[in-house]
RNA sequence: CGGGCUGUAGCUCAGCUUGGCUAGAGCGCUGCGUUCGGGACGCAGAGGUCGUAGGUUCAAAUCCUAUCAGCCCGACCA
């Protein structure tokens, strides 16, 4: 008999990090690589966590006083070519259609026919196409604020591409807003950088930075951004959220102006903002081990699933029936102001599969239920935030009544562990040489994971580019919460007044 | 777009240097049996015109040419 692998996941994190990534995300079933150059086919448990952040994410955005409607997927070239950053910014990866019909070429195949007088570009990100019709639907400061979202997927062809971090096509929700003044502007871009937050924080468990890019991490055509970072058990930095203050750059191109109280004409002030399905592999990262993937109660798409013991003989039908009335027990109880969301796997495969099957996707609560169990009236419970044969039996009542109270522990468990793992790689740093060593791997030729979150003090400027170059490092951003502090930038000495957060990103 | 590499079964790959029986393995899949509060084992079986097109040859997965696709390293990035 083949002995079974310590862990479900081969490579483990700290052997090959990339490669567990991508194990997992293939073990818990989430997605596969499609045909399609750069293309992902996002399977149903993948689909179904990706659903639960929406259905988070989209009352939160109505809470806050947001409608969604949706805009063309296709936008005219010239749109683009209004803004200048703008299109400086995304030129390089966009799609373009060109033809709108197919004709045979006479070989067997086909060939595009009947060019397009316009081309038309695959949307990147919508601001132009929305502030297009902002500009027809605005002309009083009565019109004003429009706060509209829309759900939807772009097409940016990156040279690399990696599952759910970086894909040709993503699913993302993008906001836009415009409003009459600039600080009801301003205010919108940290209101939704507060709500993502809070969505990280509190569904993903996934402890976040609020912070302001830099000039050169701004995206392109705004004001200002800002982020909300997180770390990876790899202390990477993955950027999770973004929201734009436009300032009038957008409105001013696109011709989006109005009449104020005084009968004065001006621009609106507008802004944007957005997360995507990169959040799933966030997810991954911040909580997966080395049996697979772990999905926070609040999120998963399965909160319990129980497993019957079936030996195959006249205990089987008693079984099955016991976990049908378990099973409803349990549908009768809520968790975060839902019903408890469970499955009964009765499916025909060994049990020890079929246990490590849930264990790979992240179930958070997993329950045998055998003739033994049965006759006690105990649950075999495991947690998937403990090792997989550390197991207890509770009896059914308690189990039932106490279920909530697990998840939600189990939801604080995670984050307080991925709290801990970021404070634990966080370093203040006020010396170039420590920061080179902080971020070089001890074995360059195949890195271990090294780096986390280093606090330092800056001063943008060539210096501080080539060195953050040369190490593959990035200003993550300057911390909204940070403290003024006088110090003096690690790269060029000048004087600073705030730190920064580095990290190698992804 | 510059540099390196790979296309053989559903997946991971061996075979190619030095052309030669019916193209192989592991995993997965199907069936039967033994097991089973646990990622099991045995036996039997299904599954491939070797990326595509041409060429050389008595003979091509193997050699040559072209072509397509993908991967890795750079510049870009939610």
């Amino acid at each position: 008999m083949a002995k079974p692998p310590p862990h479900a996941i081969q490579p483990t994190r700290s052997e090959d990090y990339p490669e567990w990534y991508q194990q997992v995300i293939r073990a818990a079933d989430l997605a596969e690589v499609s045909p399609v150059r750069g293309c992902m086919v996002i399977k149903p448990w993948g689909y179904s966590i990706w659903e639960n952040m929406q259905a988070a994410l989209d009352r939160m955005f109505k809470s806050t006083g947001h409608v969604n409607a949706y805009f063309p997927l296709l936008i005219p070239m010239s749109y683009l070519e209004k803004e200048a950053a703008h299109v400086e910014g995304f030129a390089k990866e966009c799609a373009v259609v060109t033809h709108h019909r197919l004709e045979p070429d006479g070989e067997g195949g086909l060939r595009p026919a009947g060019p397009l007088e316009e081309p038309l570009v695959v949307r990147p990100t919508s601001e132009t196409i929305i502030g297009e019709m902002y500009s027809k639907w605005i002309q009083s400061y009565r019109d004003l604020p429009i706060l509209i979202n829309q759900w939807a997927n772009v097409v940016r062809w990156e040279m690399r591409t990696r599952l759910f971090l970086r894909t040709t096509e993503f699913l993302w929700q993008e906001g836009h807003t415009a409003h009459a003044t600039q600080a009801e502007a301003e205010e919108e871009t940290r209101k939704m950088l507060d709500v993502y937050a809070d969505f990280a924080e509190n569904w993903m468990a996934m402890p976040v930075i609020k912070g302001e890019k830099t000039a050169e991490e701004r995206f392109p055509g705004a004001v200002a951004t800002y982020s909300i970072e997180a770390m990876m058990q790899d202390r990477k930095a993955l950027q999770a959220g973004t929201s734009h203050f436009l300032g009038q750059n957008f409105s001013r191109a696109q011709e989006i102006k109005f009449q104020d109280e005084t009968g004065q004409e001006a621009y609106a002030w507008t802004t944007s903002w957005g997360v995507s399905t990169r959040l799933v592999g966030g997810l991954i990262m911040t909580h997966g081990d080395d049996d697979g993937m772990i999905v926070p109660p609040r999120l998963a798409p399965q909160h319990v699933v129980i497993l019957p013991v079936l030996r195959g003989d006249d205990s089987s039908a008693a079984v099955m029936e016991y976990c049908h009335t378990l099973k409803s027990q349990i549908e009768a109880e809520s968790f975060n102001g839902q019903p408890v969301r469970v499955a009964l796997d009765a499916r025909d495969i060994r049990g020890g599969e079929k246990t490590w099957q849930h264990i790979k996707r992240g179930v958070p609560i997993r329950v045998e239920i055998g003739p033994r169990d049965m006759e006690g009236d105990h649950c075999f419970v495991g947690r998937r935030d403990q090792p997989p044969k550390q197991k207890e039996s509770i009896p059914r009542a308690q189990f039932v009544s106490t279920l909530a109270e697990q998840l939600q522990n189990m939801q604080q468990q995670l984050f307080d562990r991925a709290l801990q793992a970021r404070e634990e790689a966080t370093r203040d740093i006020d010396t170039l040489d420590e920061f080179r060593d902080f971020f070089t791997p001890k074995q360059p030729k195949q890195p271990e994971i090294h780096g986390g979150l280093a606090r330092c003090h800056f001063s943008e400027g060539e210096e501080m580019s080539a060195i953050l170059k040369e190490l593959k490092v990035s200003l993550r951003c300057i911390p909204l919460e940070s403290e003024r502090e006088d110090g003096e930038c690690i790269f060029s000495k000048r004087p600073s007044h705030r730190r920064a957060i580095f990290a190698k990103a992804y």
